[in-house]
DNA sequence: ACCCTGACGCGTC
DNA sequence: GGACGCGCCAGGG
């Protein structure tokens, strides 16, 4: 046992998971669809440590402006953007384009 | 064992 | 309308 965080860290995969190919969310989406109280931030940390988690598509969760904020966390900055693009997500200058539209929400798609 | 920093978002000034 | 601070947790040095 790591600790009980590792609970909600968890819940963060499994959303992340979830997330339908070509389509993104922001961090603070899955907080509030989780009801994580501390907000948008946890994700953040909870992402952190998905990075040995394959089936976790970091790349998918972006913030509420659409800007590809932890791209540099990747193995090279351009991973992000270009993994998404090849998924049909257009990206131009560290942001998601059309992010209405492309947003995936897990409280409103997800039941 | 302590200090620091880090994938966010929102309310206020 | 832009800038700043707060809240919260964990992992690393």
């Amino acid at each position: 046992m790591k600790s009980k965080s590792e609970n909600y860290f968890d819940q963060v995969f499994q959303v992340v998971k979830l997330i339908p190919r070509g389509k993104v969310t922001s961090y603070g989406a899955i907080a509030n669809y989780l009801g994580l109280k501390s907000g948008a931030r946890m994700v953040g940390y909870a992402m952190n440590a998905s990075h040995g988690e394959k089936d976790v598509p970091a790349h998918r969760v972006v913030n509420r402006n659409g800007v590809l904020t932890g791209k540099h966390h990747f193995s090279s900055p351009k991973e992000m953007e270009e993994l998404l693009e090849k998924e049909g997500v257009v990206v131009e200058d560290d942001q998601v384009l059309d992010f209405e539209t492309v947003f995936w929400d897990p409280s409103k798609y997800l039941l």
